[in-house]
DNA sequence: CTGAATTTTCAGAAATTACTGAAAATTGAT
DNA sequence: ATCAATTTTCAGTAATTTCTGAAAATTCAG
């Protein structure tokens, strides 16, 4: 079964893309097989369709499996274990910015929080010190933030997004009302 | 000028860190260097703090000038070139996102219009096609959010930020309003 | 202009990462 | 339990990426 243009197309991108991520391009490359396919698909299959070896696809499979972007399926009467993308691309949005934000966000955190309670030992320490705060506070409000946008159910989501930058007018707007959050600006996190 | 050991902790998490985003160990080293120093740094003064050779270095310097993370300061009677990271950690945070949708974004939008002009030849076809379709409103409608937040005020954005999850509040209260944006939902781009 | 200081380029070496085939391990139907 | 089907592992190799030193190019003070 080899691939038709339109998804040598697209899976192509993906390889190359591939690499400018953490990814590899036997690993964009597969996600791409599979997030374009009408069914779940086989190792062999794959294999084939991309013309890796199979042991290749096997460990490509495992990588995309621990970053939660393929999930297994079953087929009835049929040993071999098919792979699959989730449905719902937004779902997948999700997936991929809570694996990264374990991966790459809270070790950077978390080495940044060791770095703050270090005692400084000179002037330029101070200022390094300074900065990572910087560094830190903007992550860490960043991603606070995006974890609180995450849990919105969908619709009030999008409704969310296409108001763009109007967000400002309704936050004058708040203002004027003071009907959320309790003195200047309201409570929050941490 | 030996590195503190508060410094070569950031600098080296920074190096590992690299390699999960696109850019090598030495231009994270690099940029980690830059970002925390208290003063401007040439070239060999880089070299000789990391332990680079000079050749890597003015290597990893012209990658960070595309990526606009640092810029060249010149001092005084002295010919060498300085580099400096931006003052506001949001500039930086801004200019990264630009650069990574100018360089993943966009070549992966075009692709996806590309792809989605094709006639469809079979079924297969079509659902690929609906699938990329998925993705491309995706894409577009969460890098065409994060432009119009982008472009907001500091202090807007950091008040909305901290607001979180209440958005949904703000956003029923705007429903019941009926004050921003037209018939059902606001108007919207494209 | 001249030439020393400085930066850039680039071919090859070193290091890292990706890939393969063969063998081992696992699975599940009988 | 057996064994064929299937998947995983892994040592070795291939491919790619990173890094270096030497040479070329550029810059600018005098």
């Amino acid at each position: 079964m080899a691939l038709t243009p339109l998804t040598r197309q697209f899976v192509s991108h993906f390889g190359e893309m591939g690499s400018r991520w953490g990814i590899n391009r036997t690993v964009g490359q597969l996600y791409a097989l599979i997030f374009v396919s009408d069914r779940p698909l086989n190792a062999d299959e794959l294999a084939e369709m991309l013309e890796f070896s199979r042991s290749n696809v096997s460990m490509g499979l495992k990588e995309l499996q621990a970053w939660r972007l393929v999930r297994l399926k079953h087929i009835p009467a049929d040993r071999r274990e098919y792979f699959e993308a989730p449905e719902d691309v937004w779902q997948i949005f999700k997936t991929l910015a809570e694996e990264r934000r374990r991966r790459e966000i809270e070790p950077t955190l978390s080495m940044l929080r060791g770095a703050l309670l270090e005692a400084p030992a000179s002037a330029t320490d101070k200022h390094a010190q300074k900065r990572m705060r910087e560094m830190h506070d903007l992550i860490e409000m960043t991603t606070n933030w995006f974890d609180d946008v995450q849990r919105l159910d969908p619709e009030t989501l999008v409704q969310f997004m296409r108001m763009g930058a109007k967000v400002q007018k309704l936050l004058e707007l708040k203002d004027r009302m003071k009907l959320v959050g309790g003195k200047s600006g309201g409570s929050n996190r941490s």
